[in-house]
DNA sequence: ACCTGAACACCGTTCAAGT
DNA sequence: ACCTGAACACCGTTCAAGT
């Protein structure tokens, strides 16, 4: 009558790096709904309670989430003798996983145990790199919420083609604002 | 044994006006997850149902809890005639708001639904003025990317005098960014 | 018009128990 | 170490029924 407990005989063990993966498809796919500890695990084919194990709590999986797009962010930025080369490409790269996974950011946005020390890796770098170029201290975090919403709004794109138009428009806005706040010397 | 049904005898109507300040208040004093529709049902002594009957599902609350908060920011705004003056107001009350409310800027950001007429408002009168003193398409995103990041940061001020400070930062930063898009002729 | 209880289909998480 | 079922305390929402 009762169905066998324990871990079954053959039964694999899901690997963390799947976890992920699938955390973030449910989420990307969705309207951010569709990421739940419930529905990961019958994705996975697993129980819930075996999520815990691998990634703690659902603040404790939105944090690996953050880490594994972040890290990607940081990821072959060789430090560039030009300075503002290097603030480019950085904010680049963080809108660019923001537009990927909106629903990751407005849930980490939430979820402030969800916060990963890798976006603090990468204001910092930022602040470091600024501070060579331009004295206003408040550039940093406008430059920050220029990604981060204009990332979000990558989401409403309907279109690569749109999509593609919006982050020129980004490139174009990040070139305006460094040179007004730091004119190349 | 079945307690009664229906509306009971003496039974007072639950006002909106009721509703949605208890919701604001479930939604600022916790940490976003406060706000729910039993939790705001059992706060205001009624069913959870009988909210429907009042402002809708959840989307219907959030988009009239909205429209509650940002309507202020555009009540006693006259039509000044120093457009740089006006913008600096519409965005110092909208910066405010979302300070004083992140949890509800948050949930709206995660909830398209809940969009209400009054932000389109908002954002429509800024981009007409704005088109009136610079010809950067651009600088009313980020002029709103920015009250948004700076108004959830204000969340995390320690006490009110550090959140005074922040909201004269942010005036400073609103003040170097009008300058440098549109100087003063 | 407004409120009710019961019900449905979900949640996250803890726990003790299996292998 | 890793997975399990059962259980607890929640959710939002629909429905038919009361006054």
């Amino acid at each position: 009558m009762t169905r066998p407990r324990g871990r079954p005989a053959q039964g694999k063990t899901v690997a963390r790096d799947d976890i992920l993966n699938v955390a973030l498809t449910l989420l990307d796919e969705g309207d951010g709904q569709g990421l739940t500890m419930r529905a990961l695990a019958a994705r996975l084919g697993v129980t819930p309670m075996s999520l815990y194990h691998h990634v703690g709590d659902q603040a404790g999986l939105l944090r690996a989430l953050s880490e594994r797009v972040y890290t990607e962010v940081l990821e072959g930025i060789d430090k560039l003798v030009d300075h503002r080369a290097e603030i480019r490409m950085l904010l680049t790269r963080y809108h660019q996983a923001v537009g990927r996974h909106p629903q990751l950011t407005l849930a980490i946005f939430a979820t402030p145990e969800a916060f990963s020390g890798v976006t603090r890796e990468i204001t910092d770098r930022l602040t470091t790199l600024l501070a060579e170029i331009t004295t206003e201290p408040m550039l940093c975090h406008i430059l920050i919420d220029h990604a981060h919403g204009s990332g979000l709004a990558l989401a409403s794109a309907r279109n690569e083609r749109q999509a593609q138009a919006m982050q020129e428009q980004y490139q174009h806005a990040l070139d305006s604002l460094l040179d007004r706040f730091a004119p190349p010397s």
